[in-house]
DNA sequence: TTGTACGCGTTATCAT
DNA sequence: ATGATAACGCGTACAA
């Protein structure tokens, strides 16, 4: 029996607007190069063995009629799919927006493609992740929140890789990449002892991230020896949401009284540095940096801009996201089999506010 | 002959880890639950006409398995995807974030998820949009370059549609939304006449784009009759790119001579002016708005922060996405079918600048 | 070099 | 209310 009767017998006529509605397979293709669906399919796979003559015919024909993979289909049968979910919460966040942005590019060129799951409420983390298995995923990147333990199994089970980046590793199986939070925290403190100022503080939102905690507490470890003498003081700063109006709103109250407010300020991130820049200076008059230092974390493209000069710790996001897709492929591709924990060096950028 | 025959008779020891691979399917928990594959499938999809007492061994059956419909399958048979392609070109223009942001989460509570395509190369726009027929998506959204107009008969003849975001329609079958760039060049010119500055500027990107060039010939024709009467004079400005070091770097050599140069500057978006700004005030030394007074266009997020308190014209990215989607899904129901051009109104926010 | 036959996991259809 | 069967579009052993 020829492969042909699987198209069903479609009458004579011709029937007007129908054709709008049918997609054109690779049937439809054999067909009309005269060829099986098994040589269109070799043709467009890029398959050596294959007359060049005939090569031509179904290339010519499957443009003629518009022709184009269905990826759908083609990963149901090979049970691989170039999808990668990408787990975000929102786009607010500007060096997040930037790791993205990289991420994006970088997973395309793979030969991936992106999808995105935003999770707004972290408490339905887990659900969104199942989600993506639905799609059949090749592999999972999370940028925002921290995964329930037991989803890792269920992504263990299908071998779908998973990579938390920049966030607590708490998930059995997933590969974790952050930046150096320690080395960073250190800088900061270490920069800013060198200013002579005396009042230290550090700047995070409420309840802390787990990024932001392991900066503030380095930070105060390497102030720890100044502190025992009595040389200087620390107080921990919060500020109600980790970005610019957190950072605004907070300034406004612990720098009310400047005399004795800190003078030498850590941010956990640069975003809540600009807040409290821009407090400090446009309302209550005070200079950068000579009433007050102030140290960010990220070096985001705001922070060179003129109005800022913010001196920050610079993570590379290209590099996260390069490093990022590289451990992906290695999984994919099977090569790498047990958990990483890898981190991406920081450095000091000096400019203007400490 | 029973169903159950499809499964591959897999002898009888078990090798240890080989489950590890195997995927769970529709056809497990069938076997397991002790029902057909189709009841299974009616079970999960929410099927009335089934007993509880099996819809709960089945729910339960599935969970233990740790059962996920493949949505891949199921879009294969179905011939519909839930997958919506976006189209962009970096994350770095602010506006185009903030909307993408909106646009991801309005389409997420859709039911839909987000295929994220960036074309960094806008000539291969047309072969990137080709790779989202690949996936079968269910509609496309274009919010960055303008696809070739050969392309729109490919998404035609299949009944996707496509949804073009703040750019030149010139995209056969393809729907159009715009905020009212229109309306929003004369606010801009009627608040600057009002400051009663004289010499006038549109600051854009060379070569300008679909909506900044809108913007600007409006602004010029409200101009008009004052430019007729000798009142007021204008320029044009240019910069090398669209973004915050593009108007750093213009302002720096059109405002190198503060005395003649154009003094009330309309930019074409609010990150040109912001960059615009810094270049005045502080490399400058020119006091805004006393010395040159700036309108922006969109109302990034930046645009409200402490430093910049730009005036600009706003257009709401939620709204904005809201209006895709809503489009988008009519189209996909099949509820409209002639192209539609929607325009969002905007609104002048008055800040400090001008 | 090319064709045949089968299966990927699901849902729609028809039958019971 | 439930089961059996036929697609969906594709890649690929196997056969020729």
């Amino acid at each position: 029996m020829t492969e042909g009767k699987h198209t069903p017998a479609k009458g004579d006529g011709a029937e007007p607007g129908r054709d709008l509605q049918h997609i054109v397979t690779s049937a439809d293709v054999a067909r009309e190069a005269g060829v099986s669906r098994s040589t269109v399919s070799r043709c467009l796979s890029g398959d050596r063995r294959i007359s060049e003559a005939t090569r031509l015919r179904v290339q010519e024909t499957a443009n003629r009629l518009g022709y184009h993979v269905n990826k759908i289909a083609r990963s149901m049968n090979t049970r691989k799919s170039d999808l990668i979910g990408l787990v975000t919460s929102g786009l607010s966040d500007p060096f997040r927006v930037e790791f993205l942005d990289k991420l994006i590019l970088a997973i395309q060129q793979s030969g991936y493609r992106p999808l995105v799951i935003d999770v707004s409420d972290p408490a339905q983390m887990g659900t969104s992740m199942m989600h993506l298995l639905q799609y059949q995923v090749a592999g999972v990147v999370v940028t925002s929140g921290s995964p329930p333990p037991e989803v890792g199994v269920h992504f263990l089970k299908r071998n779908v890789p998973v990579v938390l980046v920049n966030r607590a590793g708490r998930l059995e199986g997933a590969d974790v990449i952050n930046c150096d939070n320690v080395r960073g925290g250190e800088m900061a403190a270490d920069l800013l002892l060198e200013t002579g100022k005396t009042r230290f503080g550090f700047l995070n939102v409420k309840g802390g991230t787990f990024s932001g905690n392991v900066r503030g507490e380095t930070f105060v470890s390497r102030l720890a020896p100044r502190l025992a003498s009595g040389d200087i003081s620390f107080t921990p700063l919060v500020c109600d949401s980790a970005d610019y109006d957190g950072g605004f709103n907070a300034a406004l109250k612990f720098l009310a009284t400047p005399e004795t407010a800190p003078n030498a300020i850590f941010c956990a991130k640069d975003h809540i540095a600009l807040g409290l820049l821009d407090a400090a200076r446009f309302e209550l008059g005070l200079r950068i940096p000579e009433d007050i230092a102030v140290v960010g974390f990220d070096d985001i493209a705001a922070a060179r801009q003129g109005a800022y000069q913010l001196t920050t710790v610079c993570q590379s996001a290209t590099k996260l996201a390069e490093m990022t897709v590289d451990r992906l492929r290695q999984r994919i591709r099977g090569d790498a089999l047990t958990d990483q924990r890898l981190i991406l060096p920081v450095e000091m950028t000096c400019r203007r506010t400490a």
